[in-house]
DNA sequence: CCAATAGTGTCTATAAGACACTATCTT
DNA sequence: AAGATAGTGTCTTATAGACACTATTGG
């Protein structure tokens, strides 16, 4: 390539002399939501546990929102992407690096790091139980798995000019041994004439750092829209599973009972039949499954 | 909030004495797809003209990627969002700022931008033809609305250990007014036991600057998803219009025909009729219709 | 036998695909 | 009348919802 550019250069000449304007740049950090699914306690012997829906939150230790949970994240550096930087924290976090991992928006509202200006690049990142166990791999900090439930707590509509503004309001509740935090996340669809626009905003926050109930509710909001079309949910399933226990995950995801007979249609071409059997449940025994790998999708 | 950190300090003391560190920060962009639909010249006087999906580019007029295409874009300044940036650009380049607007996906592979260190935050924007007509607001530079065409070239599927790893190569061509650019790009799926993921790659590059080949897939591909499970095809079409009108939108988009009487029952709550009907057709007249601004989604 | 879960059969309601038919305008 | 597009009716096929029924284990 010998284009030579208005003060005659090529394109070599003009990258050897090219420096870094003096522009102010954000840092840009990659924040994960990490979802794994875990057993309830069995409250009677002969009863099947329940499952729950849970994300990895980590208490911050030092200044700004001290005390307050916070995603798992870090600043992405030079060399790497914001995936990299995903998987690198990861790993840190979990001791685990063989995941699903889908990026899911840029947050970058003015002030939502009181320190400086901080764009986040964030990520949902969906672990199975058997993965889970390896959780030792910690540092200092204080980490826990908290239970998430998020629901339609009020729905508005205005009518303006020319269109209308709707606005679910959804309540986020986390919890872990003793540990409460809940915030109420605001979806806010614009519909004009031409224009048209989603906006999240933060009703209210008890417990969570920066603006990380936004990128929750971004991240479920996004599993629950896979769930349907896509067989994400099978990477929160261990390698073997019952059909009752994945439609137990589609459940806990989706926050809503399903037909048996309907769902079982539904996966038929997701799963694999295995010739295993659970055992001593105290009850009739039920086959197991494995994630298909053929076509489809 | 008092809470006091290893250093003996409030937040509001941590926040006064903070300053950012001297880790190496990236450059953001935010880089759009404009997405419009124009009218072929119509070949008989009383056929119906065809539609063609086109997007904006920026012939570049400096290094690196002198005399290439790219799309329109800028760097995110301090004190705005990347969406304010994008609004910003799209008014700049077009002198539309009453669209529909979606961010599309963060990239930040290294070596993107042979400049520096730079990440792509991408949109895309849906404007229609009547605002079309207000392009003159150009700056100096170069812009043309290129003809999109995005086809499937080729599918391989290759088992490994444990999963497979499928990949689809996509041609994709843009044209205008004698300038013919082309590239192919590569999206893998990588599916194994538990981990998974997507990821596109650029095969073949003939005229696009900078890796945005990729971020127009990323779009056409957005785009193609949810024309058909939302009402986001409606923001490319004028204040009134007809049925077959829509339809023609829809197959652009889709790069397949449909079948008329099912497309009407699809798309019936997604509009309103008006009591109007075209004029002097050479056939039979068609009734207008608006887009429907009631519940719904 | 009972409690509990596993697994299947089938009827119905709804949506999508296929295709043919009728209607209305201009030249 | 011919050419072109507008618009509707209806049969078939596929999919989801609802619900009832049978099957198999351990206690």
């Amino acid at each position: 390539m010998d284009m030579l550019d208005r003060d005659g250069l090529t394109e070599l000449e003009f990258l050897e002399q090219y420096r870094a304007g003096d522009f102010e740049r954000p840092s840009v950090a990659a924040d994960m939501v990490i979802f794994t699914v875990t057993d309830s306690e069995a409250d009677s012997y002969r009863k099947l546990p329940e499952k729950e829906l849970r994300i990895l939150l980590i208490r911050r230790g030092g200044h700004p929102f001290l005390g307050k949970w916070a995603l798992p994240g870090g600043f992405v550096r030079p060399n790497e992407t914001t995936e990299q930087a995903a998987v690198r924290e990861l790993r840190e976090e979990t001791g685990v690096d063989d995941v699903y991992l889908e990026q899911l928006y840029t947050f970058s509202d003015i002030g939502r790091d009181p320190r400086t200006w901080v764009m986040s690049c964030s990520y949902m990142a969906l672990i199975n139980s058997d993965q889970l166990e390896l959780k030792a791999g910690d540092d200092a900090a204080e980490a826990a798995w908290f239970k998430l439930s998020y629901r339609l707590l009020r729905e508005r509509k205005e009518l303006v000019e020319d269109g209308y503004v709707k606005t679910l309001e959804f309540e986020l509740k986390l919890s872990s041994e003793g540990e409460e935090l809940s915030a109420v996340v605001a979806r806010t669809v614009t519909a004009r004439a031409t224009s048209s626009g989603t906006d999240y905003s933060i009703v209210s926050n008890d417990g969570l750092a920066f603006d990380h109930a936004k990128i929750i509710a971004c991240a479920i909001e996004r599993l629950r829209g896979k769930v349907n079309y896509t067989d994400i949910a099978l990477h929160l399933m261990p390698k073997l599973f019952t059909l009752t226990e994945l439609q137990q995950v589609y459940e806990v995801i989706m926050d809503k009972e399903l037909l048996k007979a309907a769902f079982r249609r539904k996966v038929a071409d997701l799963v694999t039949e295995t010739d295993h059997y659970t055992e001593n449940a105290g009850h009739r025994p039920s086959r197991l499954y494995r994630r298909n790998l053929e076509d489809l999708r």
